[in-house]
DNA sequence: CGCGACTTTGACCCTGATCAAAATCCGTGG
DNA sequence: CCACGGATTTTGATCAGGGTCAAAGTCGCG
């Protein structure tokens, strides 16, 4: 938990992900493979349906993830920060579109290749597995605050889900980063951006949080916002 | 897609699951793992934080996942019924309860030594790995159900997927088996069963399904349910 | 400094929740 | 086979959390 991060020299991936378990030959391959990608905000890493020729570990910068339906609405099904992977599709398609926020940094995979190298280093292919059921377990809890918590306990949820990974990233959660929009967080929580708003104000207003700006608020205590969160 | 599922001979488990990719000294190897087991209605099959030590396939009936809150709410996050795997937290501990809705025949394997069959057969974990991250799409597409779907529209999903997966398991989808309460349709969909009963009531009146009794639905067409689900 | 985009606040409304009662289902025992 | 009783489901009446519409306030960049 309090491992602190370091950039891999070797690709520059974030040794939070899987490409830490790696050493020396295996590393090398790796390197191989990659290129490293840039993206503008709101610019479209890929679509939903799109071919899934590529996966990609964020190496900066922050990342949402989404899906529509018919007439627009939108669920954002989960935000990507640096050390996150992205397109852990082993089928021929995503399943939602990965769109930048902030600036980012990747470094991409052709996934092809990349599986060929599963074969090599099956150990990969372990801590490949190992995330898709750690994202397995965080989309349960995702499923839980969207269809059973109040607003008032999803904001605080969401508040607390940015507290912790910037936590694990190493950075300080004194401050928390709040890269996105109100409608990013809204179609997040499954909630307008008006009841966004009303909750943060009242939030604030029960002094547990400090709004210092839009994108940057201070928790006065995790504990009180643990509590919302979990129900009790 | 229209393939016939047939239970594997050596293990009995449907070859809609990993085990098909198995041949001879395989199948035996797994085959000595597995012990069959059995639950009653209503039984748990294991708990939300319990230590995951066994993986399960389910061979007949139907089983609930759920999450719960501080105060009781409760979210089910999945239903599984023959040919499903359970239990694929390769973490220490379940982040889930499951429980028996129909009686229920299962596979049982004992994680660690699943762990090391992966060792020897890497095509197993590969297997895995894709039913994990067709679970996490299906994850992801309930997300978007729970945050951004109306009542009608979550009824319309729900009945849906019901129907497909029952003609994945090679049964006819002419009248759609409902084994769960509506007390569990509605923590699966985030309604209350009230919600539930009103909408398949209005469901009925305008003709798009006929409820043949509380367990049993026909579904007039499944494209105009296909419409409503997908917000068009 | 000015303009457009984003956010906050306010007033009102609607979908789905809550509370309550009637209807139905289903297992049990006479 | 039917009568009973608890559990589940349906239906009805009312309520409220969060949505919608509108306007005012901020932010941020040129």
């Amino acid at each position: 938990m309090a491992v602190r991060p370091q950039i891999c020299e070797a690709c520059s991936i974030k040794d939070l992900t899987f490409c830490s378990a790696l050493h020396g030959d295996e590393h090398d391959q790796l390197r191989q493979l990659l290129t490293h990608a840039h993206y503008d905000p709101h610019t479209t890493i890929f679509h939903e349906a799109e071919d899934a020729d590529y996966v990609f570990n964020v190496t900066s910068g922050s990342v949402k993830l989404y899906k529509l339906l018919g007439d627009g609405r939108r669920q954002i099904t989960g935000f990507l920060f640096a050390g996150d992977f992205l397109g852990l599709a082993l089928n021929a398609n995503y399943s939602y579109t990965a769109e930048a926020i902030e600036p980012v940094t990747a470094c991409r995979f052709p996934r092809q290749k990349l599986e060929k190298l599963f074969d090599k280093f099956p150990h990969l292919e372990k801590r490949m597995l190992g995330m898709a059921v750690d994202e397995l377990a965080a989309a349960q809890d995702q499923m839980l605050l969207l269809g059973r918590k109040t607003a008032k306990e999803k904001v605080a949820s969401f508040l607390l889900m940015l507290a912790r990974r910037q936590e694990h990233r190493g950075e300080s959660s004194e401050t928390i980063n709040v890269p996105m929009s109100r409608s990013d967080i809204a179609d997040y929580l499954g909630l307008t951006i008006e009841t966004v708003s009303r909750t943060l104000t009242q939030l604030r207003k029960e002094a547990m949080i400090t709004l210092k700006d839009n994108r940057h608020i201070e928790a006065v205590g995790l504990d009180m916002l643990e509590d919302l969160a979990e129900g009790l």
